[in-house]
DNA sequence: ATATGTGAACGGCTTCACAGCC
DNA sequence: GGCTGTGAAGCCGTTCACATAT
């Protein structure tokens, strides 16, 4: 059932080519080769076409993908488990932000619920998200059979949410919270920390 | 003046130890070992020193490091361009949240404007931001000298906006748009797609 | 004894080159 | 002729092993 041969970065790849076609296929673009998707997707068609080879074989020599197909092929792929159900934790500024981001919406996840110490309901108006009181987090991942949790604490609460996650079930976290996370390894965590990659590219400047 | 030595991902870890080594020298401990500050990091051991290692030696053999002068020789490595002016583009959701999250003065960095093409000054509230009309944006650049941008504008309008950013003078941009933005090679992107992170990691749940 | 610094080995991802197919 | 599919080569970053310093 877990298909773990697919390398990280692939799998995130994979979801990049997945949105472009979405985009081709609203255009009623029939047909792609992989130089004009590579280029939409912004790395080189030998790349592209590896990252499919992993998956299977798709294309038609001297032709190109048939969008569809490819599409379908791809969602195959990664698994239908687009439809997860999420929470999310952490109800300040940025999650609350988060909640009416449509972004993940369009990519198929909803937020089913949010949890924060202080329940303040006013932050979800209008988002359509319930807010819960912490304390019924964990409780609700068991019967809900959450398995993606979004966490937006402050950096000195996110290692208890973390475990607290974890205990009750959740398999992949995606972190906003500014500190390492420590997990066990059959759970993964992707970490967004907004403060570094400023601080990481100012770097670059002259 | 540039200093393309160092691999991008070892700039991005140095900032995490920066972080990390903050947070020490507010507990007052004087002296760390690499073990230490690497699981603290979420690296190994060895990772870390060679980090250390593009940057110069500050270790004491048997002993470890100094907080203090790491933290020193770290900053000095990566350039005081910490303190550099940022703006602002696209004040929807998540660019309102962007303006609250207090990460990034904590970094040591400071919005000093945001722009939208219908400009609501209620999503700035409170912030201390000033938000323009996207007109003024590329006068606002050149005479501010502005050389880092976050864009958070929807997909459809990135690539438009980059290439203004671009041309009147940014360096480096934060892209919060889920779009691959083209831009000339001297000009540095920081991907960070919400939906798709989501969408990566739910393939590792069984 | 303990912990750093680093050349060498390793591994994985990217790119190349070209064979294969339409 | 054009474009995909893929083994081989190349490259980069990580890890190891150990010499070195206190």
């Amino acid at each position: 059932m877990q298909k773990i041969e697919l390398p990280r970065k692939a799998v995130y790849r994979l979801s990049v080519y997945q949105r472009c076609l979405q985009r081709l296929r609203e255009n009623d673009v029939e047909t792609v080769s992989s130089e004009a998707l590579a280029k939409a997707a912004g790395v080189k068609p030998t790349q592209l076409r590896k990252d499919l080879g992993y998956v299977g074989q798709f294309g038609t020599r001297g032709l190109g993908y048939n969008v569809e197909t490819l599409a379908e092929a791809i969602t195959a792929a990664l698994g239908s488990t687009r439809l997860q159900p999420v929470i999310l934790v952490g109800v300040g500024n940025l999650g609350s932000a988060l909640l009416r981001y449509s972004g993940f919406r369009k990519e198929g996840f909803e937020v089913i619920a949010s949890f924060d110490r202080y329940p303040i309901k006013d932050r979800v108006k209008g988002t359509g998200v319930p807010l819960h009181p912490a304390e019924e987090m964990e409780d609700y991942i068991a019967s809900h059979a959450v398995k993606m949790a979004i966490l937006a604490v402050p950096a000195t609460e996110a290692q208890t949410v973390a475990n607290q996650l974890v205990r009750a079930g959740v398999q992949a976290i995606l972190n906003f919270s500014p500190t390492v996370l420590d997990v066990p390894e059959n759970v993964y965590v992707n970490n967004v920390d907004l403060a570094i990659e400023l601080e990481s590219l100012s770097y670059f400047i002259r």
